[in-house]
DNA sequence: TCTCTTTCTGACCGTATGGTCAAGGTTGAG
DNA sequence: CTCAACCTTGACCATACGGTCAGAAAGAGA
């Protein structure tokens, strides 16, 4: 019974494989692409058979789906930053820092995000549509209004804010470049604080706020 | 024959087929993925039995390949802009301008790019390691020349150069994203305009170089 | 025109993939 | 303990895909 707080060892299980699904799905699609992407490879990283994941994601598209969902919804979330702050220092300051810790913890996400914009949004078209274009009005009208009290130089709203995205994001989708640029290691603790500050610098040098 | 500058027919045809079905390929492959892309399709695009695709290219990774090192030319073409030029101000300035032409003018072929890169470059990643290994490390001691003689802020030059290609290929990769949120139209030659010159300023203004 | 080479193409093949299913196991409420 | 609901899985199926091939067509040189 779930009335209570208790939770079944189906749930559980459920949960479980759920998540398992999933994570192996966000790491097979990032890597392989929908199309590339097998089903029975994301069974064997999850560790169940190919059958089972049919029980719980009837398609390939339903899976992939809620992968997308999954991401779109870390992205609104790091947006909260932009919200409950004086300015734009600090607005844009916390978005790039929340951002490029997203890129550097969900990169998988972030790619089989990229993807499916670059394939046309098959899946997200409606999403892009409703919250994102709401979203991005809204924050455009913010910056606006900083602009507008002098807060920051005159820049067009939208486009920095597709450089705040192209900039963060590229950590993530482009990480395999970096890495060989950088001797074939990962970027190490130091290296990516160093991104982020220099993301931070040249940007809000750039929109004259700093 | 071929001795003289004259160009038989058999010639002339086989160009245009190879041509044909290199700009096809690049476009169901930016729009697919690898993985989702086949060979009927390209086929069908090109105006080409699928037979005949296999006379060209023997393989769909042949063709592919074929696809990702023409952008890479392109790509490196255009960092010509980058040498001749006094200082940052020119120098990025115009790398910026060429980057967003080709952003405009080639977003399949940047689609191709991104999505080889995202998935571990399993068919490029010896261009990474040395041509464009070298590339990056010479731009990056020319852009320490200058930061060196004052002519522009102490930022790290990579992370400036990756700045540079997120940003401008942005306008590609996700052209679809952009595209949906103004409104459904592609950008318009004006709006492509204020894109350059919003990148141009921000970033120019950015590493105190405008 | 004749002949040799290159180009073209419909039909075909083996394989891998997404998805199904029926039978058997497990769980939990009453 | 019982039984219904839920979960698991090996075996199976239809399809679509990359790639092959034999022979026809077309071009180039003589």
């Amino acid at each position: 019974m779930a009335a209570s707080g208790r939770i079944s060892k189906r749930d559980a299980t459920r949960r479980e494989n759920e998540a398992r699904i999933l994570a192996a799905a966000e790491k097979v699609f990032a890597e392989a692409g929908f199309g590339g992407a097998t089903m029975q490879l994301i069974a064997d990283m999850a560790g169940l058979p190919k059958a089972n994941l049919h029980y719980y994601f009837a398609t390939k598209e339903e899976l992939y789906r809620k992968v997308v969902q999954q991401i779109f919804e870390i992205w609104l979330h790091a947006a909260d930053s932009f919200d409950d702050a004086p300015g734009p220092v600090e607005a844009i300051g916390a978005y790039i820092d929340a951002k490029m810790e997203i890129s550097r913890r969900h990169p998988f996400g972030s790619k089989v995000w990229a993807s499916e914009v670059m394939h046309g949004a098959p899946v997200i078209q409606d999403y892009l549509e409703t919250t994102l274009r709401e979203w991005t009005k809204g924050r455009a009208g913010l910056i606006q209004r900083w602009i507008d009290e002098g807060k920051m130089a005159p820049v067009d709203p939208r486009h920095l804010l597709y450089m705040l995205w192209a900039t963060t994001q590229h950590y993530a989708d482009f990480g395999h470049q970096i890495e060989t640029l950088n001797g074939g290691r990962p970027l190490s603790d130091r290296q990516w604080k160093a991104a982020k500050e220099s993301v931070k610098t040249i940007i809000l040098r750039g929109i004259g706020a700093a």
